[in-house]
RNA sequence: GGCUCCAUCGUCUAGCGGCCUAGGACACCGCCCUCUCAAGGCGGCGACACGGGUUCAAAUCCCGUUGGAGCUACCA
């Protein structure tokens, strides 16, 4: 029975230092869905140890991207959690012990080499061919003279004492052992002069005190796992289980730049994609369903969601899969849901106004949904619906004549709709189609011929949504204004 | 340079020794539907990096080569 009903308790550790990267935000989600599909829980834990670093949005920036993905975290800032605070700079006090506790037994010791000495000795082994690397001057120091150095306050770190010898196997679920030559490993700092603690001290104190059972993070940590490793065991703790996801590369084949596109969550959001459909496409950044479904929802991912079917290959991020998947989402939406959502983009441009008035609310609901297969961000539905907002529409002649048709020809047909359409008072869709279907038989035309001079006349495009609900949702008045002023270009050319 | 990871269509991937003349999805191309654009349907193009082993049998296991990526800080 060891280790059945040992919970799951998994952790999300950015560190505030810019806004959050869509590979945090796919690393994020892989630890819920771990987390929801074991009955666990995921804690946020804000790794802030990094002064110079530290950007002051950032903090907010993850908290609200987060919520916007739906990936609410059961303990951590703003919630709270037994095993608090989550904000490693308000934990100052404990890491320090800690690290006293593996000076006092032997396992780190003062270091109390200078910045520059270290940059001296790094460029020497560099110039050298050599591995670069601590040279370990101060770890057999005397002990009155490490006493004296910190009674003198000279400036000074602690760092790990590396095994000199031996290997270090770093179990990961998706990779199986990896191995570590000690004697190639650093003796690397724990505590930085200035009284905060490295990522590698802090997360392993952390990570053990909030009683992390699987720690789930991208592959660069790879190389500093034996270390991680290696303090749970000078602390006499149980290591979590390490799972190292795949890293995310950009098109290019280099880490996710700005080059190719957004790389910021708020950045994807801005454009239009759903979290729905971010938080889809993320998943199938490495994990496959069990039946090979590729579109799914939030729920159907964690009821499917296992470690074992996450990959380890590297995967690159395809912009074009994103934004199919975003159409299908906007898709699967209820049309009131879609149209609600565009608002925030039809206001942004313009289009409507900001608060929305009832009548501007209740128009959207009649316009959206005509778009809403069309649409593939959300932030499209400006330039698509552009027209239904605005009466002042550009009459492009080389637009509204159809191939094969004069300028005559189609000033003609314009005419006869317009009579047409200003006898019928009934302007429903169903009304429009009879009596313009109609038109064109006694027109004895095709009906792309006497359709697209009334669309482009009406929209000034010759992309619209269908014809009739489009006429219909413009209106009568609207409709007819419109033509009169096609026929006016069209005979002033 | 050193260390580590990775390697199936352009891309995401299925495949965990025989079911593979390698399956699906995106993109692309063609056809159908059709008032345009989409959406949808049907079809096409297209891959096991290379070389050695192991085995009756290898995309699947092992080794090497090559290639790509990550790490190599008092950053995370």
């Amino acid at each position: 029975m060891s280790g059945v009903d040992k919970s799951v308790r998994v952790r999300f550790a950015p560190s505030p230092t810019g806004y959050l990267h869509i590979g945090s935000a796919r690393t994020a989600l892989f630890n819920v869905l771990f987390a929801r599909a074991n009955n666990g829980t995921f804690i946020l834990r804000i790794e802030d140890t990094d002064r110079n670093r530290y950007v002051e949005e950032s903090m907010e920036d993850i908290k609200e991207s987060l919520s916007w993905l739906g990936l609410m975290w059961d303990e951590g800032p703003g919630v709270g959690g037994d095993v608090g605070p989550y904000i490693q700079s308000e934990r100052l006090d404990i890491y320090k012990e800690h690290a006293d506790r593996l000076v006092e037994t032997g396992h780190a010791y003062y270091c109390f080499c200078t910045p520059d000495r270290l940059d001296e000795l790094r460029k020497a082994q560099a110039a050298a061919g050599e591995p670069t690397g601590y040279d370990r001057r101060c770890r057999d120091l005397p002990e009155e003279e490490v006493r004296r150095l910190l009674d003198e306050g000279v400036p000074s770190v602690i760092r790990f004492k590396m095994p000199l010898e031996g290997a270090t196997i770093v179990e990961d679920v998706l990779r199986g052992k990896i191995r570590f030559e000690n004697r190639l490993l650093d003796d690397f700092v724990l505590m930085k002069s200035d009284g905060y603690p490295t990522y590698q001290l802090a997360s392993v104190v952390d990570d053990h005190l909030m009683k992390i059972s699987h720690v789930i993070r991208g592959d660069e940590w790879i190389n500093s796992s034996p270390k991680h490793v290696l303090l749970y065991k000078a602390f006499g703790w149980e290591a979590p289980v390490m799972a190292h996801l795949p890293v995310i590369l950009s098109q290019s084949g280099g880490k996710l730049s700005k080059r190719h596109g957004a790389t910021q969550l708020r950045e994807f959001r801005e454009k239009g994609y759903l979290p729905e459909a971010l938080v889809n496409f993320l998943a199938l950044l490495g994990w496959t369903s069990p039946d090979g479904e590729e579109v799914l929802d939030f729920d159907q991912m964690v009821s499917s969601f296992s470690l074992e079917r996450v990959g380890t290959s590297p995967a690159v991020f395809s912009y074009d899969k994103l934004d199919w998947l975003n159409g299908v989402h906007i898709r699967r939406l209820d049309p009131d849901e879609f149209s609600d959502r565009c608002i925030p983009f039809l206001q942004r441009d313009g289009l409507v106004s900001n608060p929305a008035t009832s009548e501007e609310v209740a128009y959207v609901r009649k316009v959206a949904p005509l778009l809403q297969e069309r649409v593939k961000l959300l932030s499209d539905i400006s330039d698509m619906s552009g027209y239904f907002f605005t009466d002042e529409i550009t009459h492009d002649p080389s637009l509204l004549v159809p191939r094969k048709m004069s300028k005559e020809e189609t000033a003609s047909v314009l005419r006869k709709s317009l009579e047409v359409l200003e006898g019928l008072d009934d302007f429903s869709e169903s009304a429009l189609e009879t009596m313009l279907r109609s038109l064109v038989d006694s027109l004895g035309l095709g009906t792309r011929q006497v359709f697209m001079p009334i669309r482009v006349a009406v929209t000034g495009s010759t992309a619209t949504p269908g014809l009739f609900e489009t006429l219909h949702v413009i209106g009568k008045e609207r409709v007819l204004e419109r033509i009169r002023k096609a026929i006016q270009v069209l005979q002033e050319q």
